[in-house]
DNA sequence: GGGGAAGAGTGGTATATAGTGGGGATTTGT
DNA sequence: ACAAATCCCCACTATATACCACTCTTCCCC
């Protein structure tokens, strides 16, 4: 269960310092991939991301989901790794998938990991025309 | 499995550098081919490459397949192998089918890698009709 | 409350390697 | 025998990776 959200930097190289709450559940290696449908990324543990993929497998079958879907999202995933400052690189492929420049939120999603455009984030939080909490609280 | 996207040159002499994260799983040679129905071109590790090709011949004995079916992919089909930089040939039948010239995409599709002229590719990425993760994230 | 230690986050530098381009020898086909 | 295509090197550049140094905050312990 990931919770939280975390103000980060990012250097020019696409590093970003993974919260140390966050990064305590990753073992050495994670995956990132483009959210579909939403602009922003999304960071998985490797048997997270492994069931997805599986998931998304199974409805190809089925005939569920499309080749092109199974395409954008493997294509824009990929594998990430920390360094001894527990940071992990981020492609200039989706930074800028994402709008993400010189600075990003992470933020913990319960089930996932979201990376997010300041800016963008705002509009998250903004959003409050679909806050109906009292439906489930 | 193979993830992410690779932008390539072409070089005159029809030579693409392999994405070294899928470099690695090839130990010196593959195999390249048509994707039929789509306008790209499918590269498999040897075994997977064995794999398809019997599931073809299963499907052919048991009515499921044609004939000609198994002569264009069988056909269409090369076996590559890497120079010391990492590089695979393609052979002019084949950047021509796919209509690669001067640039290519390296696509890491989960099971399999696809080349795709970069215009071509951009239809796929805007084809985001069917693109409904909500059912498998 | 003050001092010190540990951990989290940020920034920069050096080295290895991935990617690109091209030359020349060898082979293939005509 | 000649032209064309292929293979095998070599060299350069850009980028990623590993490494190191510093600051700031938090948390103890005295």
């Amino acid at each position: 269960m990931h919770l939280g959200k975390h103000y980060r930097s990012v250097d020019d190289k696409g590093r970003i310092a993974m919260p140390a709450t966050f990064r305590e559940a990753f073992a050495d290696t994670g995956y990132l991939a483009k959210a579909p449908g939403h602009h922003c990324l999304t960071a998985y543990l490797p048997d997270d991301f492994l069931a997805t993929i599986q998931r998304l497998e199974a409805l190809l079958r089925e005939g569920e989901a499309t080749q092109n879907e199974y395409r954008q999202f493997t294509s824009s995933a990929e594998e990430i790794s920390f360094d001894a400052q527990g940071r992990f690189r981020v492609s200039k492929e989706l930074r800028d998938a994402a709008r993400i420049d010189k600075s990003a939120i992470v933020a913990g999603v319960g089930t996932r990991i979201e990376i997010w455009n300041p800016d963008l984030w705002g509009g998250v939080e903004a959003d409050t025309d679909s806050l109906r909490g009292e439906r489930w609280l």
